[in-house]
DNA sequence: GAAAAATTGACAATTTCAGTCAAGTATTGT
DNA sequence: ACAATACTTGACTGAAATTGTCAATTTTTC
């Protein structure tokens, strides 16, 4: 029951990026270097991020990344949902491609997994971004 | 964000067991056949759910596996964190043993990590083994 | 035009998962 | 007694996912 490590570096990396971009493009390496994330993998988690808009990619000599939408409108759960894909405990609750399996009929447990996967999304998308930056500028 | 067989399984099993243990204990090779599991994995998810003293293994030429307790008493979340461990999404989260990281001071989404593992416990401690068998036997 | 930076795909090391296999121990029915 | 049954436990293995790395390419700016 693990988070990977794919859903804890994007929301850090995000909020970094939402920390640091009141001025222009974030550049990987700057974000790597402050949160010692690689930054090749950092690249394939902005990928994604990108594609489900909520960041967006400047090219160029000082381009770099940049939120795509105000922090305040940004949930935390969208964030985890772009990198580790839709929130489902089983193979047969991933919303939208159910994988229908032969027991479904008299499986008991199916309805607590959803039940269970939805608690979890709810709680994440219970926060934003702009949440998560004003906790960190308080400290 | 999946959960793992161990724990899908084991609660697949507990119920099987729960329906089927009112006249003396119920073999492995029962259970596997009716719930489509290896009888040697069961062996290993009954040896953790012992250990946590959810059920009794009885030794001999009748043999099999007993609930330790009520089916009413048993919540879901006992089983699960018995064969998958504590219910933590991160390294840092998970109780009694927190890995310190060095960012802890200035880590502003290990709060959130907490909260969510929280809702997902509080969701599998919410129903117990018996009100799995009586939707089983409901329908 | 050179340097900086994102974009994208291929690839590899490591770890976890899921399950098998086998040797050993305990108990019971005959 | 003893053979059959069934739990107990540890070692081991193949497959898959995770967690990156590396390199080639494209775009833009200074």
């Amino acid at each position: 029951m693990r988070l990977s490590t794919k859903g804890r570096y994007a929301v850090r990396a995000m909020v970094d990026l939402a920390l640091h971009a009141h001025e222009g493009p974030v550049s990987r390496a700057e974000i790597a270097g402050r949160q010692g994330i690689s930054a090749d993998y950092i690249a394939h988690l902005f990928h994604r991020l990108q594609r489900a808009k909520l960041i967006r990619g400047v090219r160029g000599r000082s381009g770099g990344y940049l939120l795509a939408r105000d922090p305040a409108h940004i949930r935390i759960g969208e964030i985890v949902r772009a990198v580790e894909g839709p929130m489902a405990l089983t193979d047969c609750t991933v919303p939208g491609q159910e994988t229908v399996c032969p027991r479904a009929s008299r499986c008991v447990t199916r309805a607590l997994w959803l039940k269970t996967a939805q608690a979890v999304a709810e709680t994440l998308d219970s926060v934003t971004l702009a949440d998560l930056c004003r906790q960190a500028t308080e400290s």
